[in-house]
DNA sequence: ACCTGAACACCGTTCAAGT
DNA sequence: ACCTGAACACCGTTCAAGT
């Protein structure tokens, strides 16, 4: 019975760009962005590794779309808000950073990834608004989207290596333990610092930079 | 005649960690740190794969070893110019981005490598000098150090895909496309300020960041 | 204690051959 | 044109067995 089976196992849809894609997300959500790998999508869509080549040029390419699918993510509805203009970067700014979070592996592949796909240029229009309703001059607001997103994706980024182990505690101990033991004769400064250094929240940080990115921004003129 | 043999030919000398990290520094600076690879180290020094694990742990500790190694070559003579402590910034965090734009694939591992080596600490007692001798509070300086090496780490992994092919060219031309045709409806402000967002000389844009940030850590109170 | 062979469980990418 | 099997050239890490 050919027919009927033809008919009620349509099991292995025809590939697509699109397609593998949406199995590099799925796979990515469940298992984490190590496990995206051309071998492991091949299995997941029932075919050998060589035939993904027809649709994705690398490895590298399958990332940057992964990403760009997961920025029609990022909330820009407070973009809208130009009167608050201040607190709507940190709200936009915010849900980028909370999405790249929740994505650690793929905010460090974001780090060396040039985005350029339509949600990446929606994003960078959005704090541009926001930074021309600011009245900051568009020369610094320009080359300052750039640092705001930059510092996102690389303080989401550092945190890619933490789920591992106990990795990130282990970090922190470490680097607390090395600025107990700096000594006033060789490191003064850091001596002298102490707990400023590792003190604060992580969201009490962050906003920090942000305002601190911010109020650069406004104050230095470009060349 | 193996006494002869042995004086003349003592072609493997002992595994020590030091010595595993001395033939990961000479794989990076000769074939990049994608080869620095436990199994290419391990042919290297003339042994397997894991015999290595006796003195390094895993391959992210390996890299964190190359990163620390590197770091003593960050020139910090200039951070004795406590007078002209903003240009002496400058040098300092240039000489930091120069030793990583050298290497970007170590930057890339360095955005998520929380060092705490000796040369680590050293840069960071640096920049936390020459920020108190700008006034910069204790505070603001701590958080702050802790932006500018991030900036500088993340410019330098920015661009560690950028040799293979013609993928920085090919890159900045698809997002120069993508500015280029961005309708004034859709994205307005990325149509008003077209050519500010890709203007600039990397050396240009870089000093610009580091201005931009010191200039936004004095002005940022801590919370 | 230190070292190793061999194995386990994977990778990206190419290319000739098929449909 | 699209798809694939098979191969090439690699990976990190573990573990039982040796010295």
């Amino acid at each position: 019975m050919p027919a009927l089976s033809r008919r009620e196992r349509p099991a292995k849809p025809a590939l697509t760009r699109e397609g593998i894609i949406d199995a590099a997300v799925r796979v990515m959500e469940s298992d984490g962005l190590q496990r995206v790998t051309m071998r492991r999508l091949a299995q997941e869509l029932d075919t050998g590794p060589a035939s993904l080549y027809v649709y994705v040029a690398n490895s590298y390419e399958l990332h940057a779309a992964i990403l760009d699918r997961l920025l029609a993510q990022v909330d820009l509805t407070a973009a809208k808000d130009a009167a608050d203009w201040r607190e709507a970067l940190h709200e936009v700014l915010g849900s980028y950073t909370d999405l790249l979070f929740a994505h650690p592996s793929l905010a460090h592949s974001a780090v060396h990834t040039h985005p350029d796909g339509p949600h990446y240029l929606a994003l960078v229009d959005s704090l541009l608004g926001l930074l021309a309703a600011g009245q900051v001059p568009a020369g610094q607001a320009a080359w300052g989207v750039d640092l705001l997103l930059q510092t996102a994706t690389a303080t989401a980024a550092e945190h890619a290596n933490d789920s591992k182990d106990g990795n990130a505690e282990a970090a922190f101990r470490r680097l607390n333990e090395a600025v107990d033991n700096a000594s006033a004769q060789q490191f003064p400064n850091l001596h002298a610092h102490g707990v400023d250094l590792l003190s604060g929240t992580p969201s009490e940080r962050r906003r920090w930079a942000f305002d601190m990115l911010i109020n650069g921004i406004i104050a230095t003129a470009r060349p």
